[in-house]
DNA sequence: GTCTATAGAAAGATAGAC
DNA sequence: GTCTATCTTTCTATAGAC
């Protein structure tokens, strides 16, 4: 039984983190009540401002931790040799990572408009950065005479779009395994690019 | 200048409904409320129950008017012959008919889980009424060998997503047309599918 | 560090005058 | 049909006890 009272901060800041990313991923942000918050984590309202000074820097530190997390991992993702490989390296990673937290996805998606203007420019640099890394391997590739690709602009945002559809309907123990998933879509964005 | 009582319910009615499309939009559903909807048409907000029994009465409406516009539309959509044709229609089509009402758009895929459960199944099952229309073409140009499709369930799903994407990004009088951008969209597509 | 209590603002919805 | 006024609830955020 674990007391009421004493020093939680190592513990409940993780967590007001976390039961905040839960319930903005399935409520949204505007629908969120830092009451509701306090509820799920366990503690009462006026202790959540111990860990956040307001509901808009919870929303806007959630979000770009999920981006630093991803162009981390981008960065440190084995990519092998040329455009192709690098394709299907940004395709499967992404597909990958993606799954792997599907309520920061949610969130760093649908909750845009609801950051404040700095907040939300900082977010879109962040964003705009990754889309630039699927874009150079499509220009490479385009430019080496690898893949068939009349705008790789509208390619990037295309292929990233199909690429983040994954997290709106897949269920972990469904009919397929991540690894199926993956396979499957990286047939379809290999064929789309004419590779 | 309007005078500021009389009869207006045809004209304030609809009025109601496009702000309320507009906002929900732009700020999302849980962040609009009856007063900056009531400002917005120019009314007090106690007006606005004249024309709404409540605000998720007014969400729903908006979301299942699209639905049932866009399986019109479609239904009466030339469409060719054979697998291939009906491929491209749907693709052209999907585009064009999204592109025409971003709000609409928006709003049934970003407000879905601020519908109450009842009136989420429903639009979710005109939803799926769409996609299978998307799938049964898949499906036809698989068996009739013009596709290689590895999965027409996912391919259905990242057709979609990728077809959708694009009122994430389109601005009108930008770099390309409606119509370049359904070109080069399906030409994708139809790489994607193997035809 | 967490609690209770509350200030102050804003929400959805309704009543009744005009 | 619209307005003003208001009921009731809920919100974010803070103050102060423990």
């Amino acid at each position: 039984m674990a007391r009421k009272t004493g020093s939680h901060s190592d513990i409940t800041g993780p967590r007001v983190r976390a039961a905040a990313l839960r319930l903005f991923a399935r409520q949204g942000y505007a629908a969120v009540s830092m009451r509701g918050l306090a509820a799920e984590v366990g503690v009462q309202a006026g202790a959540l401002y111990l860990y956040t000074p307001d509901k808009q820097s919870l929303l806007f530190d959630l979000m770009k931790e999920h981006m630093d997390d991803l162009l981390a991992a981008w960065a440190i993702e084995p990519k092998g040799e040329g455009p192709l490989a690098r394709l299907e390296a940004f395709s499967r990673f992404h597909i990958r990572f993606n799954l792997e937290r599907p309520d920061a996805v949610f969130v760093s998606y649908m909750e845009l408009r609801n950051l404040e203007p700095e907040n939300f420019a900082r977010i879109e640099a962040l964003r705009k950065t990754y889309e630039t890394e699927l874009e150079g391997i499509l220009k490479a590739g385009q430019a080496e005479g690898l893949f068939a690709v009349p705008d790789t602009k509208l390619a990037t945002l295309a292929l990233i779009a199909m690429l983040t559809g994954v997290t709106t309907w897949y269920r972990e123990g469904g009919r397929l395994s991540r690894a199926d998933v993956g396979q499957i879509y990286w047939d379809m964005v290999r064929k789309a690019v004419g590779a």
